[in-house]
DNA sequence: GTAGGGTTAG
């Protein structure tokens, strides 16, 4: 297409109308183009009322005879005259009888053509107007009428016509508009209406060609507001982000545009931002905020706050305190938003406290010169910071200082995160108490309440509580949704009732509520931990017919599962189909993988397996060499084991953690090498690595078997200074012995003050 | 800008 062949003449160029925007076509027959006076007034002898007077009076076949009217045509009216009484005139049908009138009897020839497509131009608004049906075919009609008659078309009437074919889709039409305006008449308005028929009429690749025209260097119609516009409303009603552009090419396409001085208006800029954000390109929005910024562009607080919550999402602490930075230099003030966002990031890296402390001088004094008020959110946010952190007891006084002090009714958040508070502390009592003061303060509870309840219900193990009390929440018109279902089966697998978990699963399909990832997730685990990896490889499958695609967590859980039963068939199997859903593996499939070729004895998989793991990309870490540790512990190869473990120190820096030295504290207790044992807790203390009940019950067992009393008695100590709770098998191995020995005494201090556990953990 | 579910490997 070619564009621009005219010379630049910005006398041509009409002044940038007010309303560019393409969606203001009502109010066009208002817009009149100042600047489309070419020639100067002309002595006017006559009135334009009087002649639109006489116009409407008489008929059209009687205009010739009448001599008020041929002396108006022997004095050239000026074009805007003309266009002023062809509006008036009432109807196209008169403006076309006008228009033949004054074509066949003017004598003026010099102002002749510019007249004509005045007068046109208000045949073509009268039409608009009075057109109930079919507005862009009749336009069309005109249009031929004056192209077929070499009417030039006034640059009103080339806007006119492209506007309304632009928004019937009639794209040949549109662009025939275009191309009937003479080239010097051309301008940035009219390329924008010719780039907005394009888009809609989806020639996007034309659409291109016409921008980067515009967008060049030197461009004869250099881009406006209107041309943002018209390529954001494209590109975004269209979906074209991250679908036909990419995020980098949208950037590097509005970086040319604020080269030229044109910038977003602060919605775009936000909408834009925070999509970006959310498709995971926070840097690229980074980027362009700062290209905008460098080039002379405002951005405006809900921008950056856009960006802000995005770096939040991605924990990106630094560059958050970077941007709030920016914002004081460029005196960018903060906004509630802004602080709300900075306040929610202190709370979810559970520095309440620091969140608190800007809530109260935000509040209270000015804040670098800025004072905003805390709202409900941000009540909210403090309240539910608090909870998080176990100071669900100040949460709660928060409440009642922001209901007393700024007459703020707590809403359902604000309850629901307390709700949570009390729940997570175990104190459900507490939150049964606060559901029933929501009643008293009118506050209705949702799903979430009662999700919050159920799922301190089942963590206390009262599933039959939590069952009736979802009964009784249902009667009242509250749904379940996936995550009630969820919290129900994970608590029902956990108490090994599977039969409870899988009548849960199919009555939340019949409930319309349709499973996700997660909740296929619990129900796999809790059939996995009942053995029934069958079912759980099943309702695998069962996932994947209903379109959910399970994730890696879910994969991993069940290869691990296969693998403990030995299905290692099956197991590959199940790698097969999570690469093919576009699934890669991770460490923890590799470790799994690792873990059971080693136990099998077949180091040479194991070791190929560890090369594919690094290959892509991750290092073995200490989960790995744990594995292979403990199989060559298994394997009954001492030697290559505590090799493996040196070199982990030594030479690859992975160090040995609790695990790596509880495997071979054992080993070596069980190899009867009790002091190489001794030696290894020793190691541990100077590295500073933890010892925990397992380490001590290993080295228990060992010195039982040497009757080694002293040392025992040694190690006893060290656990209580630790602060180590002895557990059932502790008790199961020091019981016998030490009774047999006389030694209850020791036994009986030792045990003071802790509550064994019971846990077969 | 605020609230609820599952987190797999030695």
């Amino acid at each position: 297409m070619k564009l621009a062949a005219a010379r630049k003449s910005i006398l041509h160029l009409p002044a940038l109308p007010k309303t560019g925007r393409i969606s203001g076509l009502r109010h066009f027959s208002g817009e009149i183009d100042d600047t489309q006076k070419p020639l100067p007034p002309p002595p006017t002898s006559f009135a334009v009322p009087e002649i639109v007077s006489l116009l409407k009076t008489t008929d059209h076949n009687d205009w010739i005879s009448n001599s008020q009217l041929v002396e108006f045509l022997h004095t050239p009216p000026s074009p805007t005259s003309l266009l002023k009484i062809t509006r008036q005139l009432g109807s196209t049908e008169k403006a076309l009888h006008f228009f033949e009138f004054f074509k066949t009897h003017s004598s003026s020839s010099s102002s002749n053509l510019s007249s004509l497509s005045f007068t046109f131009q208000a045949i073509l608004e009268q039409a608009m107007h009075e057109e109930k049906s079919d507005v862009p075919g009749k336009l069309f009609q005109l249009f031929s009428f004056a192209k077929d008659r070499k009417i030039p078309l006034s640059i009103n009437a080339v806007t006119l016509l492209m506007r309304c074919f632009g928004r019937a889709k009639m794209l040949e039409e549109s662009i025939s508009v275009y191309n009937e305006l003479d080239s010097d008449s051309r301008n940035t308005n009219v390329v924008n209406l010719l780039l907005d028929c394009l888009f809609r009429g989806r020639n996007i690749d034309d659409g291109f060609k016409v921008l980067d025209e515009m967008l060049k260097r030197d461009s004869d119609f250099p881009p406006n507001n209107s041309t943002v516009d018209i390529v954001l409303d494209a590109m975004w009603k269209r979906n074209w982000v991250g679908r036909r552009m990419s995020v980098e090419e949208i950037c590097g396409l509005l970086v040319r545009f604020f080269e030229h001085g044109v910038f977003l208006d602060d919605v775009w800029f936000t909408k834009l931002i925070t999509k970006f954000c959310r498709s995971g390109k926070c840097d690229k929005a980074w980027d362009l905020l700062h290209d905008m910024m460098k080039l002379g562009g405002q951005v405006k607080a809900s921008s950056f706050n856009a960006l802000l919550s995005g770096l939040g999402r991605e924990h990106d602490f630094q560059k958050m305190n970077l941007l709030m930075n920016e914002m004081k230099e460029k005196e960018v003030n903060p906004d509630i938003v802004t602080f709300g966002i900075f306040i929610n990031h202190l709370c979810k890296c559970y520095r309440v406290d620091e969140a608190r402390q800007v809530f109260e001088k935000m509040g209270g004094s000015e804040t670098d010169g800025v004072l905003v008020k805390p709202d409900l959110v941000l009540y909210n946010t403090l309240i539910d910071g608090l909870c998080k952190v176990g100071k669900q007891e100040e949460g709660l006084k928060l409440m009642e200082k922001m209901r007393l002090e700024n007459g703020y009714v707590p809403n359902t958040i604000t309850y629901n995160c307390l709700i949570d508070g009390f729940c997570k502390a175990g104190e459900i009592e507490r939150s049964l108490e606060l559901f029933d003061q929501m009643k008293k303060d009118r506050v209705v509870p949702n799903v979430i309440t009662m999700n919050t309840l159920l799922r301190g219900m089942c963590k206390l193990g009262r599933v039959n509580s939590a069952m009736r009390f979802f009964a009784e929440m249902q009667e009242k018109g509250l749904k379940g949704d996936v995550i009630t279902y969820t919290v129900l089966i994970t608590s029902f697998c956990s108490v090994n009732n599977i039969d409870r978990a899988m009548s849960l699963f199919n009555e939340m399909s019949e409930n319309r509520c349709l499973p996700d990832a997660k909740v296929y997730y619990s129900l796999i685990m809790g059939l996995c931990q009942a053995r029934r990896t069958d079912d759980a490889s099943y309702i695998g499958s069962k996932a994947k017919e209903a379109g959910v695609g399970l994730d890696i967590i879910c994969y991993n859980a069940l290869i691990g599962a296969l693998c403990r039963k030995n299905k290692i068939d099956e197991a590959h199997k199940m790698l097969k189909d999570m690469e093919e859903a576009g699934i890669k593996p991770d460490c923890y499939t590799y470790n799994t993988l690792i873990s059971y070729f080693s136990e099998k004895g077949q180091f040479t998989t194991a070791s190929r397996i560890m090369k594919r793991m690094i290959d892509d990309g991750f290092l073995p870490n200490v989960v790995t060499y744990g594995a292979l540790i403990h199989a060559y512990c298994l394997a009954g190869n001492l030697d290559e084991a505590m090799k493996i473990f040196q070199n982990m120190s030594s030479a690859i820096n992975v160090p040995p953690n609790t695990v790596i030295y509880n495997i071979l504290i054992d080993t070596l207790c069980k190899s009867d090498k009790v002091e190489a044992a001794i030696s290894l807790l020793g190691e541990m203390k100077d590295k500073g690595v933890r010892p925990n009940t397992k380490t001590y019950n290993a080295l228990f067992k060992g010195l039982h078997e040497r009757n080694w009393v002293e040392k025992a008695f040694e190690i006893m100590d060290q656990m209580t200074e630790n602060a180590c709770n002895p557990d059932y098998i502790t008790m199961e191995v020091l019981t016998p012995w030490l009774s047999d020995i006389g030694e209850t005494e020791k036994l009986r201090s030792f045990v003071e003050g802790y509550e064994v556990s019971t846990s077969t953990a």
